[in-house]
DNA sequence: ACCTGAACACCGTTCAAGT
DNA sequence: ACCTGAACACCGTTCAAGT
């Protein structure tokens, strides 16, 4: 007779960070970030809220650094061809434009959080991408948080849906977003 | 004998929206949006924290809309000299970095709350500013939104302080603002 | 080790009542 | 018109207790 490990009384699987950050990320997404509470998180769990205190002891303030590291903590992959820097910041800017609006509820926090790593692995990666391409390592760091700041920045706006453009004609915003990392892009060298 | 208008038994002068959201904003910046509270802000006026729903019958939300509409409804000025909209633009693009930075708490707000006139008649100036300055009507609405997104998106950053760089740097922000600022404002035309 | 139950101090908001 | 006081349903978090 085996040993079954990690199966308690109750017949399901012990909580875990992970199973505790994807139930928050699909409260944020489907309700909204004022609706993640303990208590909820603790329903959809199947779990009394004060549970969730056993694997985050810092409880809801390490919730949210979780689910800002999980969706804002995306580097570009490294490019087999330096010199297709451009095109590679231009697809790691499209992801990355993706995976905010695709969990807009959690774009305050990515706002708001101090000094998760999630950021600094990631404009670390770019600057990365631009000094293998032969940019000036000044200009590589200066560029890359722009880049950074441009994509959330921008994604910030289209979430909060300003629908119109102040002379009442409706926003492209992907054809938006494109222009402007056009113009970000093209002056640098 | 004139009669005093407007002061109630208690000799000081009723509520009114202006003094709800200084006295909200005063908050924000000294502790911090999570402290802002309804009952906070009632002993802050020296009332009971109902007295304010007297005023802002929508309560917190209208709370909070009022603080975003307060600090991120800074339209550029009408320049003299259209052929000056880079410098025009440049100057504007400080003082409404400065502005974020001051009331960094109102940060978050800006960027979640949906649908405010804040944004939208701040990206009009922009792009009246440009418009005026001969660029093409659809460049200038694109190049509008990436200054005002990258403002917003850059500061973002700043604020959260990723104090050093990935590579033990420390990161000289006003300058980094500077360098991207000029990215951007370069290849428009 | 992992989870529960009761409890505490605090929220936002309502509603009837006071002046 | 403007504000108060009590009340309600909900928070995050602690702590002792269960298995």
């Amino acid at each position: 007779m085996v040993r079954q490990p990690a199966i308690n009384a109750q017949n399901r699987p012990p909580l875990s960070i992970e199973r505790i950050i994807d139930a928050a990320l699909r409260i944020v997404d489907g309700q909204g970030l004022a609706r993640l509470t303990m208590r909820r998180l603790g329903d959809a769990l199947e779990v009394e809220a004060m549970a969730i205190y056993h694997h985050l002891p810092r409880g809801k303030e390490q919730l949210l650094d979780g689910l800002v590291a999980h969706v804002a903590t995306a580097p570009a992959g490294p490019v087999a061809d330096g010199a297709a820097w451009r095109d590679a910041l231009r697809a790691w800017a499209h992801g990355y434009r993706e995976r905010l609006m695709e969990h807009a509820g959690v774009l305050p926090l990515v706002v708001t959080r101090r000094n998760p790593v999630a950021l600094t692995t990631t404009v670390a990666s770019l600057r990365e991408i631009l000094r293998r391409g032969g940019v000036p390592e000044a200009t590589a760091a200066a560029a890359a948080h722009t880049l950074l700041g441009y994509v959330i920045g921008h994604t910030a706006l289209e979430v909060r849906g300003t629908d119109e453009d102040g002379a009442d004609r409706a926003v492209d915003w992907p054809a938006r977003f494109d222009a402007g990392l056009d113009l970000v892009l093209a002056s640098v060298s």
